[in-house]
DNA sequence: CAGAAGTGAATAAGTATTCATTTAGATATT
DNA sequence: AATATCTAAATGAATACTTATTCACTTCTG
C-alpha cells in the first residue's frame, strides 16, 4: 500500500471516525484530518459522504463475505462448519471492532437506501448460514423441520448479539472460543439436561477433557 | 386522559416520524405538523429532540417489560417460560412495528448516551432471560454448563434478528407462532436429528407437567 | 382578568459541498 | 542539465443551505 493511497487512508479514517460519533454526528473535517487530506480532496475520491458509508460497506462486507466462504468450504461436516463459522464471525469481530460497530450500528439506519442495501448485502452472508444447515439436512445430520428461513436469522442473530455486547462495552467476559462454542452448542444439542447427546462419531478436532466430573 | 393530551400526541408523533425517517433525518416541524401542536409546543413538554427519543424509550420499554414479567410469571416450567418468552418477545414486535424499528433501529445509535442507557435498560430485559434459565438449571432442567450471559444474549439475538427480518421487510413469510416454535426449539433441543427428543410432536397447551423424573 | 398554555416567525449555529487557486510530477525544449 | 510548459491532484476558505431552539405575542380557562 502506498504511502499516498488516499482512497485507502480515507476509508480507514472514515471507519475509526464514524464508529466513534455514529454516521450523522461526524464531520467531514474529522475525516479528512484524521486521514491527512485536505476537506476538499475527499469529494475528489466520494460523491458525497453518505458515498463513504456505502463504499465502507461495500469493500469491507465483500472482504468478509469472502473469507468466510474460504474458511467455511474448509470442513466437511455440517457441524463442524457451523462452529467454525461462529468462531470465525466473532473473531473477525473482535480483530476489528470499530469497523464491527460501525456495521452493527450504522448499517440499521432506518433510510430506505440503506435498508435496501443491508437486505441485499446481508443476504449473501446470511445465504452462508442456510446453506450449511441444508446440506446437514440432505446429509440426515439436521431434523427436516428445521427451517432455513428462521434458522439462519436465529443464529447470525445469537451471534450478532453476542458482538454486541463485545463491541459496546469495553470488558470482554468470555473468550472468543467459548462464547462460539456455547452458541454452536446451543444450537446443535440445545440445552436440556435429559436428552444430552451420547458422542459424537467421528471426527474430534479437540476433546473435552472431563476433569471434574 | 384528556382528549388534548399533548405529551401522548407528540410522542405517538414522533413514534411515527422517527421510526419513518430515522431520528436524524426526522424534522422537529414534521413531529409537531403530525401530533397537530405548534413547533414551540413541544419544548413544553420536552427538553430537546433527544429528549423525546429517550421519553420514548423510558417509557415503552417499561411497559414492555412490565408485561412481559407479569405474563412469564404464568408459567412454571421454565421451558413453558422461555417458549412463550419468545412468543410474546415477537408479538410485540408484530403488534407495533413502529416502535419496534425504532426500539431496533435507534436505541442502537453510537452516542455515549444512547449506549449507556440501552446497557441499563436491556440489561433489564436480558435478565429476565437468564433467571428463566437460572432457574431451570436449579431445577435439574438445563445443564449446568450453559453460561447464562452468553445465553440469554444468544436467545436475545435470535428473537431480535428475527423480528428485524418482519419490521424492515413488509412481507411476512413466518407467522409469529412458527418462528417463536422454531426458536424456542432450536435453544431447547437442538436442530440435530439425532438425540431427538422422544415426545409426542403434537403438544397442545394441555400439556401434562410431568415432572421431569 | 391573571396566569397557564400554546403559537410560529425569527434567530443563531452548524456543516456538506463547491470552486478559484496552488502544488507536484511529468514531459518537452533549449 | 537547466528551464519552460502542461495537467492532474490537492487545497481550504467561502458558500448556501438546513433546522433546532427561542421568545414576544396570542389564546384559553377557571
Amino acid at each position: 500500500m502506498k504511502v499516498a493511497d488516499k482512497h485507502g487512508r480515507i476509508i480507514q479514517a472514515a471507519i475509526r471516525v464514524f464508529a466513534r460519533n455514529g454516521f450523522f454526528n461526524s464531520r467531514i473535517a474529522e475525516i479528512a484530518k484524521e486521514a491527512n487530506v485536505a476537506d476538499g480532496t475527499i469529494y475528489l475520491y466520494f460523491n458525497n459522504k453518505y458515498d463513504i458509508l456505502i463504499t465502507i460497506f461495500e469493500e469491507e462486507m465483500g472482504k468478509i463475505i469472502a473469507r468466510v466462504k474460504q474458511e467455511i468450504a474448509k470442513y466437511d461436516d455440517p457441524r463442524d462448519k457451523l462452529h467454525h463459522f461462529a468462531l470465525l464471525h466473532l473473531s473477525l469481530v473482535e480483530k476489528d471492532k470499530e469497523l464491527a460497530e460501525l456495521i452493527q450500528v450504522e448499517l440499521r439506519q432506518s433510510s430506505k437506501f440503506i435498508k435496501e442495501y443491508r437486505n441485499r448485502k446481508f443476504a449473501e452472508y446470511l445465504h452462508i448460514i442456510a446453506q450449511i444447515l441444508k446440506e446437514g439436512q440432505k446429509r440426515g445430520i439436521f431434523r427436516e423441520d428445521i427451517r432455513p428461513g428462521v434458522f439462519k436469522r436465529a443464529f447470525f442473530g445469537a451471534l450478532d448479539e453476542m458482538s454486541r455486547f463485545w463491541v459496546l462495552s469495553t470488558k470482554k467476559k468470555y473468550s472468543v472460543k467459548t462464547a462460539a462454542r456455547q452458541i454452536s452448542e446451543y444450537f446443535l444439542n440445545g440445552i436440556l439436561e435429559e436428552p444430552r447427546k451420547p458422542e459424537p462419531k467421528k471426527k474430534k478436532t479437540t476433546r473435552k477433557k472431563a476433569k471434574a466430573s
